[in-house]
Order: structure tokens, then C-alpha cells, then sequence
DNA sequence: CGACAGGTTGACCGTTATCAAAGATCGTGG
DNA sequence: CCACGATCTTTGATAACGGTCAACCTGTCG
């Protein structure tokens, strides 16, 4: 179940789950990394057609086939974006966190989700809908210059992905993923897994089965060490990287 | 080798390959989709920063670890997109034809390009480094948004084939490809396949000996009738997105 | 007409998914 | 705050999907 608070100052043709100002929730724009570089007035105009929606932990957002309603802004919380292949089983895209934000795909043209998108834990996000949001871009280019720049991020990104998934060995993808997660500067360290192993095959596109493996092979080849369920301890990120 | 034409009009602090004044070149930019809706002065304007570049069939433009020069936009030709994974092995990203752009990904951030482009016919090709495209974005929004347009589409498409390299089998990415070349209305037609078997398969993740056996499966299925090298005459759409 | 890239077919085997079952961890509600 | 159940994780045994190597065929282009 989700609870609205409207923050829409001018007309508006849909449907209201409710209407709430307050002052505070200017955080919800003023936070976000692309709307950082403006002046204090657009912000306002700005938070004037979002909506702020609650989910709670373990609500889908949005599923495959939903119409889009624009983009969204997380405010706070963590939102799962995954995707389910044809055979059913489903991919783990990425984790939006705050200040990331989704729904992009069908922002610029009448699409429908083709991906879905669940509350991880209590999660609260802005809503901008299209129209809305094809009127702020058009009037503040700059907004669009930082939509772009995370596109491009994404879209490189998800062809990395694509590479790897289609070329690489298990083993290899997982050595990768732990060597991007220390940064390629540092040699060894600790890292912190930022999912469950679970969650990491699916974004990996393998089984928890062969990440646990994996994971015990590359720990007897002293790569690493599995300090904790969440915790891997690099031993030689160069290492890693040539697996 | 390359063949430049610079139609830059203003400073400019780059080495020059070749200057040379064309009014036909005009079309470089008015034929693409992007800057179709945009009036002849701005057109002058686009035109004013780009510059025509002509590669023989073979010849790279821009590989993995070059820095970007900025956007570019195809006006004739073919260009090959492909990405060199860790193991060494290539994967075809997608192809560029006349009207596309690419160079986007280090557009907006200085980063290397981390792919490769090659052109797979005589291909001429239109530049416009980052910052004269800046300005232009901030100018005429409305490109902005047809930019942003066209990543979501790419984002979307990479996203689906990352997730079907890592989850479905080769049958089924096979499948689901030829499917999606009929276009999803038509149950049964002849499709042309728009690259070599070679090509499809570097797409597809998977080696050519593949593609070979699961074109012969599915003919034997009774699904697909394998015409000539690269047409498939496909009996049953229906069937195929089921594989 | 010959050479070369692309395509096909066969045999082999390594990697990894799958199924099953036991053990660890987490979150929730009492 | 503890205890319970649900979910995640690990380990083992098995099978199959698909990559690799090798040989041969085919079409194309100089």
C-alpha cells in the first residue's frame, strides 16, 4: 500500500491520493545530484509538480507491462531494479539509492516498463511525470546535461554487463565485480558486499551454487578471504583481475 | 587513413587533418533524425562546429583506451560497435547506419572510449567535440531531449541483452532474436539477417559452430527454413518465442 | 582459377546449472 | 530481547549445454 503526499501547486487532470504540504520535503529535490547546481527558485518550481510517494519494504513499484508514469526520484531507502528473462528467471540490474533515479525508459516516448522495481527496505521517492518533466528540461537545459551524463554511465555500464555475461566465465565475472568493488587503485583490502550472495548471482547471472563455489576456489587460490558473509578480504586485487 | 573536412568556423585549438568548404555537406546534419525538427539558422549554427570525416572500409575509428573526441553522427556507411572483453574475445555491440550517433558515452565526463568502432564500408562520419556540444544542448534543449531519447532506447536494448546473455541458452537468445527481426505482429515471413553468421554470433555471445547447429535444431523443429545464408524464412513466430 | 574468409559438421570435454539436503543468518513478532 | 520461521548459504552428485579443435565445404573476390 502506498501513501502519497501531493506537492502539485497548479491544475492538474489525475487522480490524488491525498494532499500534504510541508516545508521539509524540499530534501526530496534539493538533494538529488541533478538538481544540485540550481538556484533555490527552480527547486522550488521544481518540487511544485513532484509527488512524494512511501513504499514499504518488500513493495513492487512498478512490474514489466505497467505504463510509466515519468521518472522518479529516491528520496530515501533502496529500491531494486531487476529484470525477468523469458524463461522466468530474473536479473538483478542495479540498486537505485538515494538520489539515484529510475522509470527513465519510457520517459520519452509512450513505453511500457519493461523491467520492475521493488522497495528493498521502507523507501520513499519523488515523482515527476512526463509532461512535467519534458517542460523543466526544456526550460532548464543544464538538468538535461546531467540526465545525459548518467545515461551514458548506465549505458556503458549495462554493456559491460552484457560483454561480461556473454564472454566471461563465472569465475571470472566474480573476480571482476570483487576487483571493481576495491577499486582498481588498491591491491588489497577489505571489501563489503553490497547485496547477498544471492543477489550477487543474479546480478552476475550465475546461481548462489557457483558463487559459493567461486568464491571457495578463488579463497584456496589466495586471492582472498571470506572474512564474514559479507565481508571479503582482497589478497592480491592484480591477481583477481587476471583470473 | 583518414580524410577530414573541417567546416569549423570559429578558433579552434585542434590539429586540423584537411580543411575544405562543401554547401552540400549540409545534409551531414539536416538528415538526422535529432536535429530534423530544429529551423535552417540553427542547422547553420550545428553546422558551423561539425566536422566531415571519411573512412575507407576496414579502417578503426576510435578504439578501447582512446580518449574521446565527442559525438558523432553517422551520414553514410556502416559503422561496427564492438567491445573487446577481458579474455580477449570480441562482442558485437550493434551497428551504426546512417542517421545514428555514437560517442556518447565519454561525452559528458572525460573518460577513454571503452569500446571499438570500425567502419565495415566506406563511411563518412560527422564530429562534434563535447564542448561545442554543450553549448549547442544548452541552446536548443530540444535536442537534448531527442538525445535523451534515443539512450533510453539504447539503455533498454543493452539491459535486455545483458540479461539474455547471462540467463537464456543459446537456442533461445537465437530464437528470440529471429523473432524479433520478423517483428512481433507476424506470425511466419522471411527475415534477412543483417549481418554475416559470424557477426550473429559475436551479437548473440556464442561462436559461430552454435549459431550453425541451433539454425539447423530450429529448422528441424519445424520452425524456421533456412532459404540462403542470410535469409530465414521463419514458419512459426509463435513457436520460435516459446524455444 | 586460386586463395581466403565464412560456414558446416563431428567428436570431445570443461564449466556450470540443477536437484537435494543440511547448516547459517536474518527479521519478525511475541 | 529472545525464539521461531523464512530465507540465504554451503556442499555434494549428476548431467547437459555449449565451447573448442579439427576437418571439410562453399561462396566470393581479385
Amino acid at each position: 500500500m502506498k501513501q502519497a503526499e501531493e506537492h502539485r501547486i497548479a491544475m492538474t487532470d489525475e487522480k490524488h491520493h491525498g494532499e500534504h504540504h510541508s516545508p521539509s520535503v524540499a530534501g526530496c529535490v534539493s538533494q538529488v545530484p541533478i538538481f544540485r547546481h540550481l538556484e533555490q527558485d527552480q527547486l522550488l518550481e521544481i518540487l511544485s509538480v513532484t509527488r512524494t510517494q512511501k513504499y514499504k519494504r518488500g513493495e513492487t513499484i512498478y512490474r514489466t507491462g505497467e505504463p510509466s508514469d515519468g521518472l522518479y526520484i529516491v528520496n530515501g531507502g533502496r529500491i531494486k531494479i531487476y529484470r525477468l528473462a523469458e524463461s522466468g528467471k530474473e536479473q538483478l540490474l542495479r540498486f537505485l539509492e538515494p538520489g539515484d533515479f529510475g522509470g527513465e525508459l519510457a520517459l520519452f516516448q509512450e513505453t511500457l516498463h519493461e523491467n520492475y522495481g521493488e522497495a528493498t527496505v521502507n523507501t520513499s521517492i519523488c515523482r515527476v511525470n512526463r509532461q512535467d518533466l519534458r517542460v523543466i528540461l526544456l526550460r532548464y537545459p543544464s538538468i538535461s546535461l546531467k540526465i545525459l551524463a548518467e545515461f551514458a554511465q548506465r549505458l556503458e555500464q549495462a554493456e559491460k554487463q552484457a560483454t561480461r555475461a556473454a564472454i566471461e566465465r563465472v569465475e571470472t565475472r566474480l573476480a571482476l565485480y570483487l576487483a571493481e568493488l576495491l577499486g582498481s587503485l588498491n591491491l588489497r583490502g577489505e571489501v563489503v558486499l553490497p547485496m547477498s550472495k544471492k543477489d550477487l548471482a543474479s546480478y552476475l547471472g550465475t546461481t548462489p551454487e557457483s558463487i559459493s563455489r567461486k568464491l571457495a576456489e578463488l579463497e584456496e587460490a589466495g586471492l582472498i578471504r571470506q572474512v564474514d558473509n559479507r565481508i571479503i578480504e582482497i589478497l592480491d586485487g592484480k591477481g583477481l583481475q587476471e583470473v
